[in-house]
DNA sequence: AAATGGCAACTGGTCAGACCACTTTATGAA
DNA sequence: TTCATAAAGTGGTCTGACCAGTTGCCATTT
């Protein structure tokens, strides 16, 4: 029957991998160079470079100029990253693209907390909102994470929680802590706490729209601390493309 | 210091992924073909093709022999299932909960985009909208479609792209063909192509309340009207999973 | 007018051979 | 022995050619 014709380049990744998996090559061991690898296995060396790519990306092979690849030390990390994870992560940008969209959610989530609350989610929100405000700045981070999670699941929204649960994931994946930075300052932790305060009054008092307001502009302010921040402390970064090798020499 | 002098497949790489990004391409969508970037990019068709296969090692891209290569989908992987996709398939209330969210991320991907939308958004908006004027109800649905994802995709936002993307994919597995249901009503269709001029109006005279407004009634209608026809159709069905639509009129 | 078939003109897939840039090693002079 | 240097080996890039699927256009046929 019809193979669908693979490619050859995918078939030799597929090769070299089960070489490596298989054929006893470990981490660090070095792997056949590429004119080695096209002679030993047929094809030209263009193809042999594009399967090396292809697992470069799988991140199963490291490659050094002039001397070789290598097998990559392999993390069985449990915390396995999705596709979009991937694409996501280390752009700068991104961040922001997911503080504007948490911005939305969060609103949501309190307008909604405010709404739906049960009276057991309610002694949650304020187990959590109390824990918080007796706390140190270090461990804050964790409680203040406690605090919106406790909102968000009173929504009763499984899609919102697991939505909010995602972006959550990705905005530590594409930078640590910044968050973290951001509460030692004391004027911004005073501002946050009076956010938090507002937030957590509007869903006693079960006010939907006050709620929705305070959490958005809550969110909101977060994200321009943080980039005054960064404009502050690193001044363009800007990762720009590399520009073409030039000719230094001469 | 010295920058290590990255490789130009390494920098091509990630301009074209951030390309997807910036450029808000989205799932699906194609992008230029191998001869454009390379004529676009300054390089070599080699070092292009090594990029796109450092990509498609990493799962941002698929490849198609005589076709070109698309940004790849995020939500549907057999064994590696997005942690959003999880519990929900298969409950109708996992709907509600869907739309729910959907119509606060269509608001505000509405407001961006009246913000934001170039000249080319502009365009292409335009160009859907009036495709989704002169239609029978049959294509609709695709045309519909079309039309929200050149708005969402005029936010610029990448991660507001995806989320709702994949959101849209959870609709489509919780419940098949319920948006094309409700098309062929007369009084519902007429609403909703109200809705779908106020939306557009607004995003082109460059007003983002009013976008906004406009574009989270029309969900939150659409989800409205779901709901009674459920409910008249096949009474409570409420909380419990429903296996695959077995549909028989009756 | 509609269906058919075939010919461009795209697109990606593969190959060959040439250089360039970097590392390691062997070489040979001090 | 030491050390600079050449040589050899490795990955990095470019060029241009050709093969192989896909798609749309258009004349032909029905």
């Amino acid at each position: 029957m019809n193979q669908k014709s693979v490619p050859v380049a995918k078939a030799i990744a597929d090769r070299i991998e089960r070489l490596i998996l298989d054929g006893g090559l470990a981490p660090e061991e070095k792997i056949p160079s590429e004119r080695q690898l096209a002679l030993r296995m047929g094809v030209s060396r263009s193809i042999v470079r594009e399967a090396l790519h292809e697992l470069h990306g799988r991140g199963v092979i490291e490659t050094q100029h002039g001397r070789g690849s290598f097998v990559a030390h392999i993390v069985p990390e449990p915390g396995m990253e999705t596709p979009l994870m991937r694409l996501f992560t280390g752009h700068t940008r991104t961040l922001y693209d997911l503080l504007e969209v948490r911005e939305q959610l969060e609103g949501q989530a309190a307008r909604l907390a405010a709404q739906r609350a049960t009276s057991r989610d309610r002694h949650r929100i304020t187990k959590a909102y109390d824990a918080m405000q007796a706390a140190d700045p270090l461990t804050n981070a964790g409680l203040d994470h406690a605090f919106h999670l406790a909102i968000v699941e009173a929504s009763h929204n499984p899609v919102l929680v697991h939505v909010l649960d995602s972006l959550k994931s990705l905005m530590l994946m594409t930078v640590q802590a910044s968050v973290t930075n951001l509460s030692p300052r004391e004027p911004f932790k005073k501002q946050i706490d009076q956010h938090h305060r507002k937030i957590y009054q509007a869903i006693m008092k079960g006010q939907p729209q006050a709620a929705q307001r305070a959490a958005t502009a809550h969110v909101r302010h977060v994200s321009e601390s943080m980039r005054e921040i960064e404009e502050n402390e690193h001044p363009i970064i800007r990762s720009g493309p590399v520009s073409r090798h030039s000719h230094q020499n001469g």
